[in-house]
DNA sequence: CAAATATAATTGATATATCAATTATATTTG
DNA sequence: CAAATATAATTGATATATCAATTATATTTG
């Protein structure tokens, strides 16, 4: 029987969840209050505050249902203010509150040490085939 | 602003994902009824039915909680029966049903054709590459 | 324009991940 | 040996993923 270890997608599975645990208690325990996807989600409505909320669920890579409830929580957590947009009542209008842009920057310097960290030791060489390999494993699985 | 596909981490998430979406759809569509989660807790304990409950986790990499349901919904579902273990009456003694082998076997064809599309178009060059650069990943952020 | 269709978002159900607390049993130690 | 401690597994709470169904509104079409 072959060892789950030289599977690549077991071990591919591996070392993102490594990571996201490894960063996930970094940031917690830096005191903030935030979940990666919380974070993830965030990021992709400040960068762009006039993304509904298909488009934020694309570039944060997210089930739409997933990017609603997260949204609820950021509500919640008073990150985000959600009013009815005034073109599309279908649509809501998601702004940034005041304290979201320290916090996210806050974060960011702790992100910023933890893929540092967490590439240490890697050439860079082997970046550029890193990214092409995983490139071309999403172009490969993507539905078409 | 950086795009979030710049980076490896997003990437990577993001790779791994989109095996899983595809993967599991094959797997459905064909006829079984195992997520990936349950296929790979399910092979951890055909290969060595002596394990205990915790070895499946860290051999699956999963967390103890999930194990236990992943257990229980392969009980209910008919692959494994559960009994008290003989020689320790905390543990359970998992032995998989008669179904279980030619299930897994049919699953393992499906899962190496995946695997072959996944990885199509990759130099073997970058196998290695990739290896290493994934455990140099883990081992980095393995809590010590 | 009214009916049909499309779109934006939510909701419900089920699966998995994570942390903390708990239960049951086994082992160690004074 | 009894009390303290360790171990195996479960349970509860919360977050996220996925699929299907639903709701509300907007757009299209006959």
């Amino acid at each position: 029987m072959e060892k789950l270890d030289d599977i690549l997608f077991y071990q591919l599975d591996k070392a993102i969840r490594t990571y996201r645990q490894f960063a996930q208690h970094r940031i917690m325990s830096a005191g903030f209050e935030l979940t990666i996807d919380q974070w993830l989600v965030l990021q992709a409505i400040v960068d762009d505050p006039n993304r509904n909320q298909q488009e934020v669920a694309e570039a944060a890579f997210k089930d739409f249902a997933s990017v609603t409830r997260i949204i609820e929580l950021l509500v919640k957590k008073g990150f985000l203010n959600r009013s009815i947009h005034p073109d599309d009542r279908r649509r809501f209008l998601l702004t940034p509150t005041e304290k979201t842009d320290r916090e996210l920057a806050n974060i960011r310097s702790i992100t910023m040490q933890n893929r540092k960290t967490a590439l240490k030791g890697i050439p860079e060489a082997d970046f550029d085939c890193l990214h092409q390999c995983l490139n071309q494993i999403i172009n490969n699985c993507k539905k078409s």
